[in-house]
DNA sequence: ACAATACATTTGTATATACAATAGTTGTTA
DNA sequence: TAACAACTATTGTATATACAAATGTATTGT
């Protein structure tokens, strides 16, 4: 559906403002619509992709710098963050040994199995969001998501 | 940029997922951007919004539910809103004549005047976070955009 | 006209977030 | 090695947001 129509717009906006009210619109549509998802499980959009960072690690640990560096939404506060994912028994956290100012965060198996009851509800969800959509299309707007800059 | 090197994503991502986040990621960014330029002027991007909105109303008021409902994010609590706009004197809230249920909000002449200064700069913020993508390139991007759904 | 229901906004409250200040650790250099 | 700066994470605090409950007003049915 037509941006202009969803928000109404009075007047027709300029093309670059367009998109980029476009774009947040439909991205915090697609926030919303995961959110609704995970709340299920008691998990907000940020704690999910902290889990993900974390599995992605392939066993490894992370700094809590390198885990913020890689969110989506690198401007929260990720001790506190953390903080809840400890309390829910999904990370473990410990100082590292090498370098005391830092601390080491892993997955726990109980936040895997989380996850891999999740990623499939997510996944389809996410095609489910995108459907209308082919593959080139969806090649190319990454690309032209690319292109933008900030 | 790639999406995938920008979050250091240690696998190739699915399509779909890599849409999403890519989107997201995006969406998030050009937020802050403009946000950056309204921090300036003591204004927030939601604010902005519903200054624009009353704006667009050329003259006649906007019901708070108006509002609300023509937000780009219409999940916030939309009286405080317009209460930190009162106190800067940017918009003026009556209560409705022909319903007392309703208030019938309206943009003051200061409210007039920031925006006014604020849309240039705005807007060439806009086009700068686009300008690698040409007219096509932005329509055809808006075409994909109103293909989500969620 | 009265009760019940729906409507539009505001308020209360718990949680989340932003930002600055602090604490503790490590690195550097005189 | 002592002093100072830089690094990494945590904490404090003010503000923002989400969600539910409450308030006041209008509408409907009997």
């Amino acid at each position: 559906m037509e941006i202009e129509s969803i928000i109404k717009a009075t007047k027709p906006m300029q093309l670059h403002t367009k998109t980029v009210i476009n774009l947040m619109y439909r991205a915090r549509a697609m926030e919303e619509s995961i959110n609704r998802i995970l709340k299920q499980y008691a998990l907000s959009g940020q704690q999910y992709n902290v889990l993900r960072i974390l599995r992605g690690q392939g066993g490894n640990p992370a700094n809590l710098s390198t885990v913020t560096e890689r969110m989506v939404d690198p401007n929260s506060n990720t001790t506190r963050l953390i903080d809840k994912l400890l309390k829910k028994g999904l990370v473990k956290r410990q100082i590292c040994a090498t370098n005391r100012r830092k601390v080491a965060l892993f997955i726990t198996e109980q936040g895997l199995e989380l996850l891999s009851v999740l990623d499939p509800i997510v996944e389809s969800n996410n095609q489910q969001m995108l459907n209308q959509l082919d593959l080139s299309e969806l090649e190319q707007l990454n690309t032209y998501l690319n292109n933008i800059h900030s």
